[in-house]
DNA sequence: TTCTGTATTGTAATCGATTACATTGAATTT
DNA sequence: AAATTCAATGTAATCGATTACAATACAGAA
């Protein structure tokens, strides 16, 4: 086996006795090319172990197959979950995907859809860090989708949770199985989640005839500690709300931190919690989980994006999907 | 502001009044150039917005500055953990990230190699999810690195954790508090890093003057259920030992909610786990855990790769970098 | 028989950079 | 002053595909 260097089009050309357009025809699957050229072509192909040079292609035709895909940290596993849905998606459709790590910073969103743009991926998919999205524009005319979160002020489209729903069902869910007081321990407000997950909470309650309690609402940041902190701070009072709801799965690891680390439990404390993780029903308190379909979010943005992508700039609306929730019962 | 197609070389050069060929030279900073030459050039492309063509680059130099990443799954703290040491690096050296899943399936990672090839990535790392390593030789001569785990027959640059002294050093410090029995609940024997956590623990214990006993040693598969199955049968003898080694996270998880689930706890029994994670440390069990430096094998594994693609194949010896693992005490 | 249409294939330009080699003019050497 | 060197730049080929347009052959139409 000498070691020749790779084939490309001309080699199989010349040694099919045929023109580097018609290879290209039969690589692309030109339906005007004749059955036995494509037999002799294809046959010429695997005695050459050509395999075609995408970059090659991808100069001429200004299309990567490749899609940007940004998230704000990968050792989170509720992005990973969306993340994985995406590259399932996008897999199937012979896409790849160039995996960025935003570190939740605005600044490096908006550099890291530069660089993207330079190794011209087709498109991008955002999970946004934060609230504000004037910076995406940078990102204009490539097809971008948000997935989780959506940003103020710039119309996108996106795949986002039935947060308000979801968070409405949970409370609803509690206060029909007779709770009394729910306490909320909430994200950060600038975030389109951490607001509809506590809109639909307080909704809940007004329809049950309840006013939430100024003392019983406390807000951090959907990180662990935050979730410690304020859950600390809820129960280490004297009269403590007979449920939480913990506004999503970051905080609710760390508000079960703070609950395992007390020396006596505190009976009968129910939690309500967002998002259907491995550990979420690990722990030992009667819990409502609201499920979010992580992956189908990943995949349902794949194919929004893909459909921009491959139906041109067509349509001019932004869409914006939003997926139902479901709930579990722990314990 | 006309909607004018992307500027290329050609009209910076116009506008400059030089060559296409000097425009390359200062965007790539040949010394050659005139200072003056430089500064009208460059600041001729800001006016003209001008950001160059990396595929056509890609064509000419046959470097893309990307490298292929493959794990087994991305829903896993621990691969992600590695990832993200390697997104980290190889972004500070300007280079991105292919990230693709293998499902821990051997003929996928075959595949991906292929496409990652044909999308003309500059190098590859791989998370393996298998311990055979024939198919991986259809790398060659792409630069490839293992990270986490070896594969048998296929010599190969890797980084790895050091398994076996990090579980001798974990139950040689679980002797020396005064364990009795320490069972062991082990990963698939097929993997490198299951019999090397295996063999230091088994050291460990003759280091002790012990021999292991038979009844007490149960192997699974690194996965959560395999963990929490095992515990199960482990514990649910009418003898259990006093120490049980859980030679992964994800085991370690399955045994804490077989343990979590249960009445009664288990007064006076010790874990002994591998990987420091978040959750490593939150059951209500005293335990030693073997921190394994996650992104710094990720890091690790960039450099080692980056050394190869840019001093091309100059040294021929495969280099396995074993990286120190650390010890954490629980309680 | 000549013409037109269709099916198939070929020629050559093109995508946007890089770079080997050629060229120019000025500085230095002799 | 002629020869040599060097710095700075330009010309044009090249990477490996795609594709507009041209060309060819052969069918059936007139």
């Amino acid at each position: 086996m000498k070691s020749e260097r790779k084939a490309t089009v001309k080699d199989v050309a010349e040694r099919a006795g045929v023109s580097t357009a018609t290879v290209s025809r039969v690589l692309n699957g030109d339906a005007r090319v004749k059955p036995d050229t494509v037999l002799l072509v294809n046959r010429t192909i695997e005695e050459l172990n050509y395999r075609m040079n995408r970059i090659a292609r991808s100069l001429k035709t200004s299309r990567t197959h490749t899609i940007g895909v940004i998230a704000p940290e990968f050792r989170n596993e509720f992005f990973m979950n969306i993340v994985t849905g995406v590259e399932e998606e996008l897999k199937k459709r012979g896409y790849s995907v160039i995996l960025c790590s935003s570190r939740e910073r605005r600044e490096e969103e908006t550099e890291l859809i530069g660089m993207l743009r330079d190794k011209g991926v087709d498109g991008i998919i955002l999970i946004p860090g934060s609230s504000e999205g004037e910076h995406l524009k940078s990102a204009r005319p490539l097809p971008l989708v948000l997935v989780d979160r959506t940003v103020d002020g710039f119309p996108c489209d996106a795949v986002v949770g039935d947060n308000y729903r979801g968070a409405f069902n949970a409370a609803d869910m509690a206060l029909n199985e007779g709770a009394r007081r729910i306490g909320f321990i909430g994200g950060d407000m600038k975030l389109s989640t951490a607001r509809e997950r506590f809109e639909g909470y307080e909704a809940a309650l007004k329809n049950h005839g309840l006013t939430p309690r100024e003392e019983d609402i406390l807000f951090g940041d959907y990180h662990e500690e935050s979730g410690y902190l304020l859950m600390k701070e809820l129960m280490g009072r004297s009269d403590p709300p007979d449920y939480v709801f913990i506004a999503n799965y970051f905080m609710h690891l760390g508000a079960a931190r703070y609950l395992l680390e007390q020396k006596s439990p505190f009976p009968g404390l129910h939690i309500l919690s967002f998002d259907d993780m491995p550990l979420a029903s690990f722990f030992p308190y009667s819990s409502i989980i609201v499920a979010q379909p992580m992956e189908e979010m990943g995949r349902r943005a794949a194919e929004l994006l893909l459909s921009r992508i491959e139906s041109g700039p067509g349509e001019r609306e932004h869409r914006v999907i939003r997926l139902d929730t479901s709930l579990r019962k722990v314990l």
